[in-house]
DNA sequence: TCTGGGGTCCTACATCGT
DNA sequence: TCTGACGATGTAGGACCC
């Protein structure tokens, strides 16, 4: 007796915030641009009072200086070997003629809408991961071909949702298909961009095993380092390693999953609906703030942090039975206090006395680079006040019970 | 030239009540 | 009364992901 075949996709929109800006400027086609940074970087609009056409002059990253990351690279400007998550200055170095765009949120997430929208009229059971990323089961979509994996019928659907995703939006996306999660992720980002590739379990030696531990959804740099110093430099090599081997490294729990994941075993299901947990606001400083001497500024940015995440609260319609506190000093070090209400709050003037005690349990003997304030332990505002009244109705009740002195 | 902002999940450990 | 086991809950940190 063996598991019903599944059909899994994994879809992962290309080089998205870069290209949600092409479609804004048509005119950057084929140049390298990257995305980050902060608001500085605006193009400027021009408009030729002859022709009353308007055109723009774009920001470079020569001579960039400050803080920010890459958001995304165009594929042009990753052949200059800039990635997201790179410093930009670092980025200037490596590409200074690459067009500097700051990010529009508002704009990917229109976007990331438009897509999962199309998706969903082709298969409906769609989990989302992130703005530019899904999974679909496809198993109902496929039904009659999904015993026996027929390539020709799955390819068919899946060239479908590429074309419902490209009329939508305009973008490209690549698609990986396979018996689960863990195999589809992997095979979407084989053949990048406007990929589509198609595993099987039996692909798992030829497909899977040459690849980098790190391909693995969930094995980042640190568990990557620590296998390359075990000698394990492909999941071929993960896979071959003794259970115990991996135990006496990374314990029992993550020993099993790796030596699963290093297999493609993966039984997790598409989760089509979930729950925010946390909600939270940060930022980095321009420059790193002390407590004590830059106590003003700090405490400024402090309040206006909580009041914003005060209103992503009353936004998102949710009360916060639990305030953290995050603070990164100047050696990236991390702190983080919380402390947990009777009542749940939105309250910015709450979230900020609450935070504020926060800080006072932390270290603050040291240059501040980053402050932020979260809100976890979750309630929806109806729920909570559904509670709220109910406790009430119970505290009446026991006052009633007193006075009648009932057991 | 250091490294953003928003999340999730897991683990270890402390505390408390039974 | 003391001691230990155990679950629930809260806190802190870490790793990872998009």
């Amino acid at each position: 007796m063996h598991e019903p075949v599944r059909i899994i996709a994994h879809l992962d929109m290309d080089a998205f915030f870069a290209s949600v800006e092409l479609l804004r400027y048509p005119e950057l086609r084929g140049r390298p641009v990257v995305v980050g940074g902060g608001r500085r970087h605006q193009p400027e609009d021009i408009l030729d009072p002859v022709t009353g056409i308007t055109t723009h002059r774009f920001a470079t990253l020569a001579g960039y200086v400050g803080r920010g990351v890459a958001t995304t690279a165009s594929y042009e400007a990753r052949e200059f070997g800039v990635h997201s998550a790179m410093g930009l200055m670092k980025a200037a170095k490596l590409a200074p003629q690459a067009i500097l765009l700051p990010s529009d949120f508002d704009a990917y997430r229109e976007q990331s809408q438009r897509f999962k929208a199309a998706v969903r009229t082709i298969a409906p059971a769609v989990e989302d991961r992130g703005i530019d990323e899904i999974y679909i089961d496809l198993t109902e979509v496929v039904a009659e071909h999904a015993a026996t994996f027929d390539r020709e019928a799955i390819r068919r659907i899946a060239n479908a949702i590429k074309a419902a995703v490209g009329a939508a939006t305009n973008l490209s996306c690549s698609i990986g298909i396979a018996p689960n999660k863990l195999l589809a992720k992997i095979a979407s980002d084989l053949e990048k961009p406007d990929g589509l590739v198609i595993l099987e379990a039996s692909d798992v030696p030829a497909r899977i095993w040459p690849l980098a531990p790190k391909k693995i959804n969930g094995i980042g740099p640190k568990a990557s380092a620590r296998l390359t110093e075990m000698g394990i430099a492909t999941i071929g090599a993960l896979a071959a390693t003794p259970l115990a081997t991996l135990g006496d490294r990374f314990g029992p729990n993550t020993a099993r999953w790796m030596h699963e994941v290093a297999h493609g075993r993966d039984q997790r299901g598409i989760a089509t609906h979930s729950e925010t947990k946390s909600i939270s606001r940060e930022t980095t400083f321009e420059h790193d703030l002390h407590a004590i001497r830059d106590r003003a500024a700090l405490s400024e940015i402090f309040t206006a942090l909580c009041e914003k995440l005060a209103g992503d609260l009353l936004r998102k319609g949710y009360v916060a039975r639990n305030i953290g506190l995050k603070l990164r000093y100047d050696d990236f070090t991390i702190a983080t206090r919380a402390t947990t209400l009777v009542t749940p709050t939105q309250d910015a003037q709450v979230i900020r006395r609450v935070a504020g005690e926060c800080a006072r349990r932390a270290p603050l003997d040291r240059r501040i680079r980053l402050l932020g304030v979260r809100a976890g332990t979750l309630m929806r505002v109806e729920h909570a006040a559904a509670l709220s009244a109910e406790d009430d109705q119970r505290r009446t009740r026991d006052l009633f019970d007193e006075e009648l002195d009932l057991p």
